[in-house]
Formats: structure tokens, sequence, C-alpha cells
DNA sequence: TTTAATCATCGTAATATTGCAATATAATTA
DNA sequence: TAATTATATTGCAATATTACGATGATTAAA
């Protein structure tokens, strides 16, 4: 019926499709990478960076909030956007996680 | 209107995005998994291992087929399908690319 | 306090994804 | 050839995502 059936998977396969979902719009890898270039970043500057209305980068910023990934501070009228470190980490532990399982199995060309 | 908007981003982004979508799923994630600990797999043991229907499975193993991050091949009445390691070791590239970028920005905790 | 500026939220339309039953296809076996 | 086995495809219903205009909330300046 189109839900997904989280509960027959593992916490960690769960957390990682969300992580992963985060990621899956050119959108929103853009956003992260501008946010790490310049640092911090507002609502604005991003519209026009990117060329998507003002509600459509608002809504991807508050995806990105929500898994933690980024962290918002507000500073006069607008919000100051940037990585959260610990989060990033965290990412990146799970993906070299499943990466190193293949790495792992395989030490050859013997696979496959 | 409900379509992304593609020709906004770089070719990067948009292919980050379209891999990272492959692994927003945790049936997909699973699936993965279960490829590299088994080395292969067919599509009925797949039925068994994650309890989804059999056409769901099928409809997960083209998805992830269609990228090309596995392939398969025809082993009398069933398919067997193993990871591409050529396709696996791009995707790592992509990822590691985009956490090298943040790395680098961000030497210490003077970052946000 | 009005005005302007900036970001968030709401409502809605278009599109995409998820899951499964039913059916189709392909290969092996009787 | 007919039956069996294993996977793919189709069609559909439920749900989720994407995008944007309109509107709301908040802060700074006039």
């Amino acid at each position: 019926m189109g839900i997904t059936k989280t509960e027959l998977f593992t916490t960690q396969q769960n957390e990682l499709a969300l992580i992963a979902k985060a990621f899956a719009h050119p959108a929103r890898i853009a956003i992260l990478q501008y946010l790490v270039k310049s640092k911090s970043c507002i609502n604005g500057t991003l519209v026009q960076e990117l060329g998507l209305a003002q509600a459509t980068i608002s809504q991807h910023l508050r995806e990105l909030k929500e898994i933690g990934l980024i962290q918002g501070s507000i500073e006069g009228v607008s919000v100051s956007y940037c990585i959260n470190p610990e989060k990033w980490e965290q990412v990146q532990g799970l993906f070299n996680g499943l990466f190193d399982e293949l790495n792992n199995s395989c030490d050859s060309d013997s696979c496959c």
C-alpha cells in the first residue's frame, strides 16, 4: 500500500536510508556544498545561487535540519545555517561502514 | 509542479543525488548488504530474507541494476545478482569527495 | 508604529515511490 | 509437450516528494 515497512529492517539500515534520502536531491547536495564552502548561508543567498523559489529552499533546509545535518541560528533578520560537524561525522561513519563491508569481503578481483 | 529541476544543478550533484536515492530505502540497503555478504543472491532468497513480496524485491533489484550498482546473470531458472565493483568504487569516490570537502574546509573546531 | 526585509508555514497541484496481487516470461524437468 | 520453478512486468491503490504562490511571523530601520 505504498508505505515503507521499516519494521522489517534493522535500525542501522533504516538510519542509513534516512540519511541517504537527505542526500537524494541535487538541491540538498548543492545546499550542503554551499554551506561547506561559505561556512554559513541564508535562505535568500541560496535562492540567488540555486534558482529555486524561496519556499522550496526553505523546505529543503528544513529537511536537512530535521535529520540534524545542519543547524541554524538567527542573525538579525536572516538566519545563518551551518553544518553540524558531529552529525556529519556520524554520517561519514555510517557510509564508510557500508563501503568497508564490501572492501573487506572482496579483497581482490576474485569477487563476482 | 513537483518535478525536480535537474537543469539547475551540476552533473556531479545530480549523479550523487541519483546514487543516494538508490540507498534511500532500507530494503535496498539490506539487499546490498546481503549481496556483499553472500557474494550473490537470487530474488527468491531475498523474499525469505527480507519478508517483502517477490514483486517488490524484483522492483528494488531493478532500481539497483538500473543505476549500475549490481549486475545479474542467469543461472538456470534463477538469476544471480552481484555487486558491480567498478560502480561501487565510483560511488565511494563520489561520497568521499563530498565528505572531504567538509573535512578540508573545516580543519579544527573553528568551524561553525 | 508603519514599512521593509527575511525566512517559515500553509495549501495545493504535479509527480514519484512503495507495495502487492495478478499475470507474463523463461528455463528446467517429467 | 505439459507441468513446474523462478523471476519480471503490469496495473492499481496508498503514500511521499517536489515546487511554488500566498500568507504569516519576526526583526530592523524609518
